[in-house]
DNA sequence: GTCTATAGTTCGATAGAC
DNA sequence: GTCTATCGAACTATAGAC
């Protein structure tokens, strides 16, 4: 890929995924970049293509990101899943509930299986990944594991927005330890 | 208010819940009603005031229904916070976050910041009192409240997400069950 | 590769008939 | 209370000069 279009996609992937696929015209993305809007056909097809290349550059740096983040940590499961918070917290889009509603009900109906289906493939399965062999091997209850996969990336959702918008006095870290803590072992004082 | 202008409400509220503000136009709402567009501002001002006055009544019944379920319950931490997940999965508009950033973001800032209170006010202030008085009686680990209620609430939208789009087989009543179990005692078996 | 110009559509909102 | 008609602005996308 160009690196043109690279920069094109930078621009984009920031506003489409802070405000949304509708919410966001080509005239934005071209002035981020100085430039009139007829010069983004050059780069790309059209929005709706824009936007699935967009959605599909960040997933695959999700897979990619979230196997590295579980690759180098510690093989267990507290070390791990704290792994794939700190990924989450840094580099999720902050709404992914909007991209697989809001955002999917405004793209054509092919485009819009391929966004569900991308989420599933690039951040449902790496961390189905770490909590299925937990559960085999007994540690983990024995629960529907993407609802627990879903669960965790609720939660994260809420924390990077929490955190971008520095709505908790705690260093990131610290509020990562604790939300990892409540999934582990429940808020409960034992 | 006229009952006319409550079913403006109804039809918007749906759609903007559903899709985001920027994402749904007056056109859209009238022909749910079966109206011309231009019928609707003998009802209303305009977007942003049909909006708000969407988000405000909703929120006012996030409230009350909150409360009402907290009350409803025994007095006892893991039945209110069932009856709160309860009462969320099934009202709850899907995408809390999409609310605080991306409608905010296309709204006066007057408003957006209206927004974010009836949020505080509305959602988190009935799941506060139900978690400070357990952590006072040191029922409940001595973190950062407010980090536990973003936690229900973000857990409670994926499932609400799942559960609209019958992503899981299990019936909403089996899943609440697990949720809370694992925000009360971990997914670690003990 | 980027520009200007523009076609064609859709938007929010207003005016005025009924 | 709802309609038709319409305005001005914003939108996606294309054509063609440079």
């Amino acid at each position: 890929m160009s690196e043109a279009r690279e920069r094109v996609l930078d621009a984009a992937e920031k506003l489409f995924m802070d405000q949304g696929y509708a919410a966001i015209s080509m005239r934005d993305i071209a002035g981020v970049l100085g430039l009139q809007q007829a010069a983004l056909y050059y780069h790309v097809k059209g929005k709706e293509e824009l936007f699935m290349a967009v959605v599909e550059r960040n997933m695959q740096r999700q897979r990619t990101g979230l196997e590295q983040a579980i690759a180098s940590a510690p093989d267990d499961l507290e070390a791990q899943l704290k792994a794939i918070a700190h990924w989450l917290v840094e580099h999720m889009p902050v709404d992914m509930i909007r991209m697989l509603r809001s955002d999917a009900a405004h793209i054509s109906p092919t485009y819009a299986s391929q966004l569900l289906r991308h989420v599933a493939e690039s951040m449902m399965e790496p961390i189905l990944s770490v909590i299925q062999p937990a559960q085999r091997r007994g540690e983990v209850q024995p629960m529907d594991p993407n609802l627990l996969a879903g669960m965790l990336i609720g939660v994260m959702n809420w924390v990077a927005y929490f955190d971008q918008e520095a709505l908790l006095e705690m260093p990131t870290e610290a509020v990562i330890e604790q939300v990892i803590a409540v999934l582990l072992h429940g808020m409960i004082v034992r």
